[in-house]
Parts: structure tokens; C-alpha cells; sequence
DNA sequence: AGGCTATATACCCGCAACGGCATGTATGGT
DNA sequence: ACCATACATGCCGTTGCGGGTATATAGCCT
């Protein structure tokens, strides 16, 4: 609880995106996973508790077996950071010249 | 050279967001950067040379300032990467139902 | 019950990241 | 020339993360 935070750590580590991008195909069992990164089977798991964690899969458990899904509402918030940046690419050149355009003299802060 | 990789690594960092927020508003000066986010300015001066390397800053030099600029370019990939997830939230309850729906018996790989 | 399967947890290690202080470098001002 | 300003870089200490191995836990199967 406290996942107020935008994930961007959690989407930071590269394995951890490619257990969501194989979650996004449908779900799947830890050894899968497991099987797929080429990783020991603990640090699959720990991956995913912090995936878990961050709210951005979820478990349902069969037997043993624990099948990991997608929960993708918390990139919500990172699609909402990005949000004020999307547009600014390909618009123009860039941002900088109409940054650049509006300001011309006041730049001191009071 | 070589930041093919989505920098997510580098918007992990929750300083190096405000700083891009800040610079969303318009260039600034690392001092002047430096003082808004109550962090010694070497300190900044770190983390604009990371946001440099990773492409998501530019400077312009005026005498001894640096204006520090924003190039959302970069923020192109993260958009590409989130992109097979947009839609995903909110569309209904979540990806799982569509997910356990589409996966009876075929979850063995070949 | 015993053993096998599937996953989680605990513990340890190595390394890279973040922060601070001290110092280097360039430019302006006087 | 000298000192101040603005920023970058180097070095250090601490901390947290990612990965591995060993071990616990839980549920099948015979």
C-alpha cells in the first residue's frame, strides 16, 4: 500500500518489462517465466513480488501452480506523466524553440 | 551513444522527473535548478549530465551559464513501449478476464 | 506417509547508483 | 592580474538492488 508513486523503478529493470510484455500475451506460471528469462527461478520470483507489489500483476492460484496476469492499471499514472511530453516530439524541431521564444527577458526569479 | 535502450532507468529517478517537469516549463539554469530541488549543486550537475547522456537534455552555453533544455525525443520509446498497454485500463474491468478467456487449454509451449 | 513438483523466502555477495565535499575549469567583472 | 561566479568532475561513504544458492512451504500423486 503506498504505490502513489509512479512505477517507474519497477519498469526500470529491463527483466521486469519483459515479464510484462510476456504477461501481455496471457498469462503464465512462474517456471514459464522462469524458462523464458533465462533466470533462476528465485529471481523470478522476486521480480515478481515487486511487480506484485507495485499492482502491476496479480496471482491466482491453482494447486501449486501460480499464475501471474497482467494488471496494467498503474501504468496509468505513467502514461499521465508522459502525457504533458507526448506531442512535443515530431510537432516542430523540438521544444526548444518555442521555449526559447517565450522567454526573452524574464528569467530572474523573484 | 548507444541509448537504443527505452531510459526508463534514467526516469526512475524522481529528481531527475521534477527536473524534466521543470524543464517542461521552460529552460533553466542548473543553479537556478538547483535551488528548486533543495539538492547541492554538483548533485544536479550529476543528474543533468545523465539526463544529457541520455539524450533527454540539451545545453546551450551563455558565458559561464548552461541552459539546460528539454528533448522529449527519447520519451518516444517509453510511449512505444507503453503503447501495447494503453487501452488495456479501463476499456473494461481488466486484461485478465479477455486473458482467461482466450487460454482453455493451450498453455504448453512447443 | 513419502516423495516429487512448484513457488516463496532467507541469506549472502558484488556492484552501481545517489549524495556530499573538495577541487578543477572557464568566463566576467573590476 | 585578481577574485568572484557558474558549472563540471573526482573522490568517498553508504545504501539498495539484482542475482545466486540453500532452504522453507504447500499441494499433488502413488
Amino acid at each position: 500500500m503506498g504505490s502513489v508513486s509512479i512505477p517507474f523503478d519497477v519498469l526500470a529493470e529491463p527483466t521486469r518489462r519483459r515479464i510484462l510484455d510476456l504477461l501481455l500475451e496471457r498469462p503464465r506460471l512462474v517456471g514459464e517465466l522462469t524458462e523464458h528469462l533465462g533466470l533462476s527461478q528465485p529471481g523470478t520470483s522476486k521480480h515478481l513480488r515487486v511487480l506484485r507489489e507495485a499492482g502491476l500483476v496479480r496471482v491466482r492460484a491453482e494447486a501449486q501452480r501460480r499464475w501471474y496476469e497482467l494488471r496494467p492499471e498503474p501504468l496509468r499514472e505513467v502514461d499521465a506523466w508522459l502525457a504533458p511530453y507526448r506531442g512535443l516530439w515530431g510537432t516542430s524541431l523540438d521544444a526548444l524553440e518555442r521555449h526559447l521564444d517565450a522567454m526573452p527577458d524574464e528569467m530572474e526569479e523573484p
